[in-house]
DNA sequence: CTTAACTCGTACATGTGTGTTCGAGTTAAG
DNA sequence: CTTAACTCGAACACACATGTACGAGTTAAG
């Protein structure tokens, strides 16, 4: 049969036939390169993921039957990654301020990586599925903002939605500043810290 | 000779024989219609841009002989458009806090249209050029910025640049939303308007 | 060692975008 | 009216990305 059998999607298999360990090596190659090409060019091509992957194009498909799939798999790896950080750094309970600004600390770099992706999966996957798994680190950060209006340690003027897609654009912005090598990541998360802090500070205070 | 003689880049003709008023309208149109296009997505096709102008593809590449140069004539025509609104509405002297607040009530849909092409340059153009195309309208920006911070009415902690940095994050952030159909351009030019604000204050005031 | 799984270069089919050519028809300008 | 400018559909050449098929070579696992 072909260069491989391609039983199942790389991902979801139930306990059948043993894989073999280089395949298990290669996948992970894979999923980790897509991740860092697609994050920083959401239209990187499936040779430059293979080539950066250090595997051949045909091996990736072997793996991942289409672009699609491949998209999918890395989308859910890195959200599944995000929610467990930001799930350690701002739990439901404490100090919402405390919790946000730990948050933008240790993880912006990880929460922006994902916005990246999330435009990589905007044109490659049905709107639908996109909203879907969207939802579940954004609503997480939304949770913490409304508690922290609630609380009246955030300004409460704005609506908690708008307040997420303004930190995401920052978040973003501070990514691209990294990106193109005009400041250090370092400098970016201060900036970005002192930046989003003004912002959910209430007006009068 | 082909459907048009294309003697000259549709732009700078010098004196030579007088183009005909179907042609002028024509490229008028073409302009406008991938302004319009190019600004919600930097990747439209010359054959949209064609078909939302109502003129044959062909009839573009006369006027245009690549994607390219048809690019960097819609950048050229929206830079002159974008600097005559914020000349008018942040001349370069006057308290710098309504001179901003003017800026981004009047003319935020205009600069961020200004961002969406600017995306759609970076992609087709040399970044040579792009970053000399982009200094004019973000400098104009950051002068007046700095001019805030040195007369005391924005907050000095954080570098200029950086500022206008999220100044167009937000601004992009905002038209998104419209855009996406999430909230009407008032309401986003409102939310904009209080965003920055809090932004550019200084942080114990 | 033997076998099945895996890798990978080459090649092909298909689709899409760019830019060009041809030829016939239309329209503004003198 | 006459002419040169202009428009435009159809077709072509080219480049590039996706996905598939083949066949030979390599490697993990028993």
């Amino acid at each position: 049969m072909g260069p491989s059998t391609r039983r199942e999607a790389a991902e979801g298999r139930a306990g059948g036939p043993r894989r073999r360990a280089d395949a298990e090596r290669n996948i992970a190659a894979i999923v980790t390169a897509a991740t860092d090409l697609l994050a920083r060019d959401p239209d990187a091509s499936m040779t430059d993921i293979a080539r950066a992957a250090g595997v051949g194009r045909v091996t990736l498909y072997a793996h991942f039957p289409s672009r699609e799939d491949l998209i999918r798999t890395v989308l859910a790896a890195a959200i599944s990654h995000s929610m467990g950080a930001v799930e350690v750094a701002a739990p439901d309970e404490g100090p919402p301020a405390e919790a946000f600004a730990r948050l933008i600390r240790t993880c912006w770099p990880i929460l922006d990586r994902f916005g990246g992706l999330h435009e990589a999966a905007r044109r490659a996957l049905p709107a639908e599925e996109v909203r879907r798994h969207h939802d579940l680190p954004m609503g997480r950060v939304e949770r913490l903002i409304v508690r922290g209006q609630e609380a009246g340690s955030f300004r409460a003027d704005l609506p908690a939605e708008w307040v997420v897609t303004t930190v995401y654009a920052l978040l973003h912005a501070a990514g691209d500043e990294v990106q193109a090598g005009r400041r250090t990541a370092e400098e970016a998360g201060d900036l970005l810290e002192r930046t989003l802090s003004a912002l959910l500070r209430t007006p009068g205070a």
